[in-house]
RNA sequence: GGCCCCUUCGUCUAGUGGUUAGGACUCAGGGUUUUCGACCCUGCAACAGGGGUUCAAGUCCCCUAGGGGUCACCA
């Protein structure tokens, strides 16, 4: 049984890194058959954001990825959030302690800063200088009842440690460089390395699949699984999502945030389409995905190594693609709240399907529907600089009248009857094609572009038809 | 700076020794249309550079360059 999780840290809002992170365990655990487990990592005291847990679960829920265990959720392997996990902590770094792989740290912050200080200016690597791992153990054991500590791990000062990463291959990381990394913190709170390596062995997890920069603290990791006596899980290393300046994009960024664009009314599975093609891809030219076909086409072994930039454009195009497949009448259900404030927010809901109806194979987000529907307004705008040349044109004096003359006639008629006696006018004055048509759109609309004039005829109504074409 | 990693069109990518280096987005041109979308067609555009290995290299090796990650009592 495959077991794997999400474990982000509750300190702002999901970001794309992390949807792309979610999703690949998502999908791995659905194409394995196996569990997919979130787990807050909430070790982080002073960066903690209130509400920021509730928002992740949220957003995950929203874009289809929801936990088989996790807070709120339950499962056999609890409680997953780690501040509610203390004791097992305390254990491991005792255990470690005792068996002579960690070693309290009495050193201040401001030794630390000078020491770091001292190394860099010498050129070297910054790391801890193991000072304290000196001390003699007994002594060390006394001082920690009355003095603030860390706890460090003890790392072998020679060797080397093999990682085979499902992703990146071979990667193998010599011992020299590894820092004694802080385990517990004088807080009495463990750091990210001891949390997540106890962590994940106690909830069993199978595959950790996490962001490229986690890479680096493999070997600080495996180091903690040797010396707990546990087998570690295998590991596959995601390339990092990266921002217009190849930067590791950040959740600042507008792009960044996945609210962000739920908020603008991108699709939810048109973010999670284009967000699984970051980095990975099935293989054959298929690029539109809802989340079922995107787990049958999964593989771990086509993730790539390479940081891919995130480009809103081509997730425009995926957001398109996706509202072109979509139900009318559940893009209107969605459209709803982004109407609210505009004349359509009352619209009937037989009425608006047939507005969103005429906009949707070129709707890329929901916010730009009340731009898109303001051909339907009720109230004619002033004419821009194209319009009014149709109006002024001679061909416009000549057809509308026309028309008009037609429209009168009728008794009653729906907007294809209509359409009917504007073919039967330009006739009669030998005007045809866009010399006929846009004049009469503009005296709709006031605008040279659109919806079809059928659906915008329908929505106006016979009288304010002939009303606005009367004022031409 | 040390360590680790990455490098095919502007962007996302296919490619596992023999290809006219393919697809998608964007952009440009054309077609279609009752305008704009949408749709259809065409086009522009890449193997970072240099050495090897080989009959043959985008594919393997080395070097250089560029980029990124990481060097916290943050994750």
């Amino acid at each position: 049984m495959t077991r794997v999780r999400f474990a982000p840290s509750p300190t702002g809002d999901l970001h794309v890194g992390g949807l792309r992170t979610a999703l690949y365990n998502y999908l791995y655990a659905r194409k394995t058959g196996g569990v997919f487990v979130l787990r807050i990592e909430d070790t982080d005291r002073e960066r903690h954001v209130s509400g920021a847990t509730d928002s992740l679960i949220e957003m995950l829920g929203i874009c289809g990825l929801t936990p088989d265990e996790g807070p709120g959720i339950g499962g056999d392997y609890g409680p997953y959030i780690q501040s509610e996990r203390l004791d097992i902590y305390h254990e491991a770094a005792q255990q470690l302690i005792d068996s002579g792989n960690a070693y309290p740290c009495f050193c201040s912050q401001e030794r630390l800063d000078q020491v770091r200080k001292e190394q860099q200016a010498r050129g070297e690597t910054a790391g801890y200088d193991r000072k304290c791992r000196a001390l003699d153990k007994s002594e060390a054991l006394k001082r920690m009842e009355s003095e603030p500590y860390v706890i460090r791990l003890a790392v072998p000062l020679e060797g080397e440690i093999k990682h085979y990463d499902l992703v990146w291959g071979e990667v193998d990381f010599p011992l020299a460089d590894v820092d004694d990394q802080v385990l517990m913190k004088s807080d009495g709170f463990p750091t990210y390395h001891l949390a997540n390596v106890v962590d994940d062995a106690s909830m069993e997890i199978t595959h950790v699949i996490r962001g490229e920069e986690w890479l680096i603290s493999v070997p600080k990791h495996l180091l903690l699984y040797r010396f707990l006596g546990i087998k570690p899980p295998k590991f596959a290393h995601l390339p990092l999502i990266l921002n217009q300046d190849r930067q590791k994009l950040s959740k600042r960024e507008g792009a960044g945030s996945v609210a962000g664009w739920l908020e603008r009314g991108i699709l939810p599975q048109a973010l999670i389409n284009y967000i699984a093609f970051l980095g990975w891809n099935p293989g054959d030219d298929r690029e539109i995905f809802n989340l079922k076909e995107l787990t049958d086409a999964f593989q771990l072994k086509r993730v790539n190594r390479s940081g891919s930039v995130f480009d809103p454009t081509k997730l425009g195009w995926i957001a398109n693609e996706h509202f072109k497949r979509a139900g009318t009448a559940e893009i209107a259900l969605l459209a709803k709240p982004f109407l609210k404030d505009t004349e359509f927010g009352a619209l009937a809901d037989d009425s608006l399907v047939q507005l969103i109806g005429s906009v949707q194979k070129s709707l890329h987000r929901l916010d730009e529907l009340p731009e898109k529907l303001k051909p339907f307004s009720a109230h004619y705008p002033p004419p821009d600089e194209d319009a009014r040349q149709w109006l002024a044109s001679d061909g416009a004096k000549t057809v509308i009248p026309a028309i008009l003359d037609k429209w009168k006639s009728l008794d009653e008629p729906d907007a294809d009857a209509l359409l009917v006696v504007v073919n039967e006018a330009g006739k009669a004055v030998g005007v045809k094609g866009k010399d006929l048509w846009m004049p009469l759109r503009v005296a709709m609309t006031g605008m040279t572009a659109g919806p079809e004039l059928r659906v915008i005829l329908a929505h106006l109504g016979y009288k304010e038809a002939i009303n606005r074409l009367s004022k031409m």
